[in-house]
DNA sequence: ATCGTTCATCGTAAATATACGATGGAACAA
DNA sequence: TTGTTCCATCGTATATTTACGATGAACGAT
């Protein structure tokens, strides 16, 4: 790739290309969609409910961990994650604003 | 990765990912916000707005060209990207529902 | 103290994404 | 025709992402 020119653009910009990219995987979709559909939310339970293995369920659960959308508590020899609802309606309200900008033609 | 396990997610699911990969690049969220705020659009003027050579911006017009979100017509020798209204529309209610759905903790 | 469970991280392989120069096709002008 | 402009695509280099097995740290139970 030469050398990235990602941070030419403005900060918002950046925000929201990394908020979409941890949405770019259909794998963190389901895990949101999952952690929102439990009482608990141990990483077991979502390998179980994903074809991935458990090594790969942990690198995407730390992506979205990165940028906010989801955090763990760790709770004896188990982590239990969950939405981060604060961080979530961020992302929420920039996507919308976005989008009501770019619409028209 | 050894082999990509993608398609063993729902339907609804990859297509959200697809969208959200569309939008995970500065440059991306930059070419939409261009796009809806000059009348003309052609990949010249896009050029110009952007911190990379022409080859990379037209790379990144057929990614948004893919999920349907931008459409280009061919006007002699330029070309005229303008926004997709209908699909732009399709992709944020789907995040809408995918947002308000997880929306909780 | 030892054992089993849970999960993050390391190391690695393969697939994708990002970026650019170079090339060439399409359309218009001279 | 010849030349010019506009842009997509090819080829290529490098970076990043995806996926997994293996390992080990942390904890609870025995």
């Amino acid at each position: 790739m030469a050398v990235s020119k990602k941070n030419e653009f403005t900060q918002e910009e950046i925000w929201l290309a990394d908020i979409a990219k941890s949405l770019s995987h259909p794998a963190r979709i389901k895990i949101l969609k999952v952690l929102n559909e439990m009482d608990r939310c141990m990483v077991g339970n979502l390998v179980d409910q994903l074809p991935l293995a458990q090594a790969t369920v942990s690198q995407h659960l730390k992506e979205l961990k990165n940028v906010g959308l989801i955090s763990g508590e760790i709770d004896g020899p188990k982590v239990c994650y969950c939405v981060n609802n604060k961080e979530l309606t961020k992302a929420k309200t920039a996507l919308d604003k976005l989008f009501n900008k770019i619409g028209c033609c």
